[in-house]
DNA sequence: CGATTATGTGAACAAGAATTGACAGGTAAG
DNA sequence: CTTACCTGTCAATTCTTGTTCACATAATCG
């Protein structure tokens, strides 16, 4: 069940919203201001929020920019009476997912719900992968250490990683390599000398961390 | 084979030092100041630093500092002409391994070395261990969403943990809730409730890292 | 050139991880 | 007490990963 956070100052819109709303299968929660709505969102995890541009104190903007402090939850989109292309460019600048003006139609709005709604799964379906593959690079120790030599020493080729790691059957090197390179994690230039990628650093950066603690 | 790094301003003593240690089976190098021994610690790994407290410019302490900000290699040997207690516990303190006096006798010296080498190499094992452990609980996916479950709601049942993933043979939660907790990520009361232990938020924090990374 | 070293593929096999089903002791409710 | 449900063990099986071997194709060196 998705819940949706609807945020303007004036209460009949947000009874009628959220009514609308619970119709078609939503929670709903409502906040007044861009204070209260950022206070909700810090304790309580919503899919979208409903944010009008204009609102007396922190308005839409604002509080979008505060939203996205905290984190990639929820999808905002903006509503306003007031269109301007100047806005809208400013709102998905900003990072909202879209953007409807005053009046609407239901039907438009309940669609453009759906749509977000679906954009975010596939993100995180996106997502979920990524931190898989680079899981099971991770999960491995003669992957780790490959990506430790990699790390200090970039440009290593394939049989000196061999012999640093002690390491007879150079099939056996290859077969790990396979799998990080296929997990973005490291990558070969024309010469074949390996090292790691971008996202591979992030990876070391993950791993130092486990390191470290101990 | 070993590596040791000596940090002495006194060239003759570095190059004695040197003689023996190689006579004795390890690999030397030699720094005539903090500076330098950072300069080179940072780009080869050693096993043990040697360092003279009393050094002109940055003195053995400073240079311990430094040294352990880079990470926990190499382990330190301090050595001193002007032994002092005060000295001695600070320079443990701030994370040397071992303290010597000069003048020192060279059996003296190599039983040291022998001994925060043997440290080194245990503390090392446990570690390995440890982050395997650990891996290998992150690396799969359903162990993965109890973590997370368990962060936001800790006490949960067995059962419950099952209707919330969805999984209907509740023998193959079991399964996992024991590589979890042998891995010593979860814990269980008396009331069989489950909880992550400290070592599992600490596990928890890396798991976020990652999801925030994307 | 011929020999050696480096890089890699693919299939077969071994080892490890995950799933499933049969069973069993405990607790709580009717 | 009986029934239902929770918690778990154990062994059998299947699925995934990892290893090894036989072979192929450059590149390099003397």
């Amino acid at each position: 069940m998705k819940k949706i956070l609807i945020v303007d100052d004036d209460a009949e819109l947000r009874m009628s919203l959220s009514e609308i709303l619970k119709g078609a299968g939503y929670l709903t929660d409502e906040a007044a201001s861009g204070n209260e709505a950022i206070t909700k969102i810090f304790s309580e995890d919503f899919d979208i929020a409903l944010l009008d541009l204009m609102m007396p104190g922190m308005n839409g903007i604002e509080a979008l920019k505060e939203i996205r402090m905290i984190g990639p939850k929820p999808k905002a989109i903006m509503i306003t009476a007031f269109a301007t292309i100047d806005n809208a460019v400013d709102a998905i600048k900003k990072g909202a997912s879209d953007y409807i003006s005053k009046p609407f139609k239901m039907d438009e709005l309940l669609t453009t719900i759906r749509r977000v709604l679906e954009e975010a799964s596939f993100e995180s379906s996106i997502k979920k992968l990524d931190i898989e593959h680079t899981m099971i690079s991770l999960s491995n120790p003669i992957r780790r250490n490959i990506m430790r030599m990699l790390n200090t020493m970039p440009g290593m080729r394939l049989m000196e990683i061999c012999r640093e790691l002690g390491i007879e059957e150079h099939t056996k090197v290859v077969f790990h390599m396979k799998m990080l390179k296929e997990s973005g994690i490291i990558e070969q230039d024309k010469e074949k000398a390996y090292s790691l990628t971008k996202e591979g650093e992030k990876a070391m950066d993950f791993l130092k961390a486990l390191d470290n603690y101990l």
